[in-house]
DNA sequence: CCCTGATTCGC
DNA sequence: GCGAATCAGG
C-alpha cells in the first residue's frame, strides 16, 4: 500500500481527532501503526516542537548488534505526593457484591451496569470469589483484553479494576458478565 | 502484559 | 519516502 491523497487525508483527518496511531492503521488497512507514525513525522504533524533549545541526550543509536543496555536513570524528582481526598461512602454492600454506581472511564460502548436488580446468587458467589483472584489492575492498565468491573470507591486506595481476561467481545471476565447481563430471567416474581 | 508515540536507519 | 525495529513511558 502506497500513500495516496485519499489515505494520507485520512490519516491527517484522524490523526488531528486524537485517534491513535494503532486505530488509524487499522481503519486504513495495509499499514502498522509504525507506518502511520512515521508519515505523521515525515508529515511534521505530531508534537510542534522546536520551541526551545532542546538538548536531547537521547541513548547513543544502538547498534542491533548489542541493543540493551538499558541505562540507568536517575530519580532524585521527589514525589509530590497526590493526597486523595478520600470520600468514603460505601464501597460495598454487606455480601461484597460491588457497589455498582461505577464510572467506567476508557469505554465507548458501555452495557448498562446492573441497576437495583436481582442478581442471581450463584452469579454473585461467583463474583465474590473473582474479586479475591482479581489482578487489581489501575486505571491505566486497563486494555480491551482486561475486565474493566471496577471494585471499591474511585475516591478510595480501595478502588481497582477486576482486570481478569474477558469474555470474547463483552467487557467483562466471565463472572462480572454473569452479573452485568442479567436477561431478565432471575426476575422470578417474588411473593407480590 | 497491554498499549502509546518517538526515533533511528537500512532499504 | 518508507516502515520495521527499537526505545521510552503509562
Amino acid at each position: 500500500m502506497s500513500w495516496t491523497d485519499e489515505r494520507v487525508e485520512l490519516l491527517k483527518k484522524m490523526w488531528g481527532e486524537g485517534q491513535s496511531a494503532s486505530q488509524i492503521a487499522k481503519e486504513l488497512g495495509g499499514v502498522t501503526r509504525n507506518a502511520v507514525i512515521g508519515k505523521v513525522h515525515r508529515l511534521g504533524l505530531s508534537n510542534r516542537n522546536t520551541t526551545k533549545a532542546d538538548a536531547k541526550p537521547k541513548a547513543e543509536p544502538k547498534p542491533k548488534a548489542a541493543p540493551k543496555p538499558k541505562a540507568a536513570a536517575p530519580k532524585p524528582a521527589p514525589e509530590p505526593k497526590p493526597e486523595p481526598k478520600t470520600e468514603p461512602a460505601v464501597a460495598r454492600d454487606a455480601t461484597g457484591a460491588p457497589a455498582r454506581r461505577a464510572i467506567i472511564p476508557a469505554g465507548q460502548p458501555l452495557p448498562p451496569q446492573p441497576s437495583a436488580n436481582e442478581i442471581s446468587p450463584e452469579a454473585l458467589a461467583k463474583v465474590n470469589e473473582v474479586e479475591k483472584t482479581a489482578k487489581k489492575l489501575s486505571l491505566m492498565e486497563l486494555t480491551e483484553r482486561t475486565c474493566k468491573w471496577p471494585v471499591g470507591d474511585p475516591a478510595t486506595e480501595e478502588f481497582w479494576f477486576c482486570g481478569l481476561p474477558v469474555q470474547q467481545g463483552k467487557p467483562y471476565c466471565e463472572a462480572h458478565v454473569g452479573v452485568a447481563f442479567q436477561p431478565m430471567s432471575s426476575r422470578r416474581d417474588r411473593k407480590r
